[in-house]
DNA sequence: CTGTTAGCGCTTTCAT
DNA sequence: ATGAAAGCGCTAACAG
């Protein structure tokens, strides 16, 4: 069903009916009615390609996701993209999932501006310089930005504190005495990562604590890096009292590794970690349970697909950023530290 | 940059142009490595709107995600995106995620087939008599299911054998010695769910083994849920010796219950999982290494995804569909049944 | 091999 | 308050 077929229907002309049914002020309301009755009638709903040819509006945004099975696609991008679902789908905005073709990410995103398949964009994972923020500012294309970039011209962003998460989580372990802290993060590049290891630096540094570089893990978020790091750790002298972890799911192969050597969480060793907030897996129903810096991923989402909202409002997107506190939770996992 | 205008600064009709950019046969190869050469240095990639409206396919397909923060949407969710994004990024297919809205599932897939966003849709979560699927199949929109349903009509669908999962997972308990088997599995009502709990069924009756309505839970898939109804299930008289554990999330809160109590995984109580193979969680790491019924949600999206490729190449739906295997892998998490 | 000419189905001036 | 007609940017017959 078309909307021509539908105007001869009613004998209307396709104008009257399209006015009628995008809620124009200038139809007269019985007529509105009796269109929309028939439009739902007949299952009539617009062809999307059309309507978007003819606005130029496209009432879905972008997403450029890793296509190889790498781990960049894991439990975090789930999150994410389930926040988005929530918002966005209250004013109907689809998104779309691009893979990196040839692992060329920036052609990518050129393509998905030119090819106008989406009115905005969002970029998660940034790096310290990121060439995706600068192209599509280059481009004047509308983008939220999941993260920081070092890049100094206007652009909207939503980030967690990750410098002051881990220097607080650190903080708190040299409050309890430790003195030898390892932490185990995301790949080195990645923002995110690099403020965690200024944070975890910068609360070492103020009290004077020399900063071992075999205490500082950079790799994938995974229960398997997490339990062989953790084993490596354990087996260095000396040996570190407490561990931050980046991710839950890290969180899982440390606690695993510190078990298996006979050390109990928050004695031997203590353990605190980042939590992205995931249904299925609470910190604080662990046993021990676990000391957090808690942030959810899920609500950045939300709150990201608000302010893409605003951006495609043409709001001046230098009002929009913000910076969320993460907060410390402590637990049962972290403790003074006991010699081993 | 349109075609119109790349083709002026060539000197060529745009029809031309057209044919050159989407390699038909019949253009001269000079021409058309100058035309793709203007094309790569005026940016130019053609719109997309405009050339579906054309075509009237849109090289992308359709996928309906839940919107609200239900634990629906997690990592499995993930995975099979992930799998998804790995196959139809060679073929440059993009997905579109359409969020439920008022709960209205249906009329979502309504609305993405009659506003041709998507060339086709996959449907994953079947229930036992889905509507989606007739809906589909008598809209004649081409699809592929994630799963099975009871309904007689032919349409091209992957799932993987649920029941002989558990039915395997059970005989294995059985034979071991356990006479007293738990499960803990998914929402009642999806067809996966209910596939299971008949294997759970049907290897304890081949074996007279009486089934108690206690021991069969259905829930969300999470650590918590298997933390609860662990410990529930440990308070029982008799109490299990064995369980069977829907997913790795709930796997995880099962573990914890288990040690909380003081008893060791493949001793007092022995655990078994399907496994859908995260790569940030792996079975055979853990300690001890977890006996499980594996199976890959990420290839299978991969090979959803292939399906849904041949579907749109014309092929016959009725020979398109795959029941794979699930493989039981024991490890130390089994182990026959020893007095509490 | 290249060009001319119609559409694809919708929105949007501009009239009335 | 309604309609006629002109695009939106592209592909696909049909000619040549």
């Amino acid at each position: 069903m078309k909307l021509k077929e539908l105007a001869e229907k009613l004998n209307l002309s396709q104008t009257t009916v399209s006015r009628a049914l995008n809620g124009y002020p200038e139809v007269n309301e019985a007529t509105r009615e009796r269109v929309n009755k028939a439009a739902l009638k007949f299952g009539y709903s617009a062809n999307a390609n059309a309507r978007r040819l003819a606005m130029g509006r496209v009432g879905a945004i972008g997403l450029v996701i890793p296509a190889d099975s790498s781990q960049r696609f894991g439990p975090h991008t789930a999150e994410f993209l389930a926040g988005l679902a929530e918002r966005l789908s209250r004013d109907e905005i689809d998104f779309l999932l691009s893979p990196i073709v040839d692992n060329d990410e920036i052609s990518v995103y050129k393509r998905l501006i030119s090819s106008k398949r989406v009115d905005a964009i969002i970029v998660s994972g940034p790096v310290l310089v990121d060439e995706r923020v600068s192209m599509l500012i280059d481009a004047n294309f509308p983008f939220v930005l999941h993260g920081r970039t070092n890049i100094d011209r206007p652009h909207a962003w939503l980030d967690i504190d990750n410098q002051g998460a881990f220097y607080q989580a650190a903080s708190h372990l040299l409050d309890l005495g430790h003195r030898h802290i390892a932490m185990i993060d995301g790949l080195r590049g990645f923002t995110f990562s690099e403020h965690r290891e200024l944070g975890y630096r910068q609360a070492l540094s103020e009290r004077g604590v020399e900063i071992d570089p075999r205490f500082i893990v950079h790799d994938y978020f995974s229960d398997e890096i997490g339990f062989r790091e953790t084993q490596r750790l354990l087996s260095c002298t000396p040996q570190p009292t407490a561990i931050i972890a980046g991710s839950m799911m890290t969180a899982l192969g440390v606690s695993r590794a510190v078990r298996n050597k006979g050390y109990q969480l928050g004695k031997q060793v203590s353990l605190i970690t980042h939590d992205d907030v995931f249904p299925y897996l609470n910190a604080s129903n662990m046993v021990p349970s676990m000391t957090t810096t808690r942030s959810s991923m899920r609500s950045a989402a939300t709150r990201i697909a608000e302010m893409l909202v605003r951006v495609l409002d043409g709001e001046p997107v230098d009002n929009i950023h913000e910076l969320w506190p993460v907060e410390l939770t402590v637990r049962q996992s972290s403790g003074p530290p006991i010699s081993g």
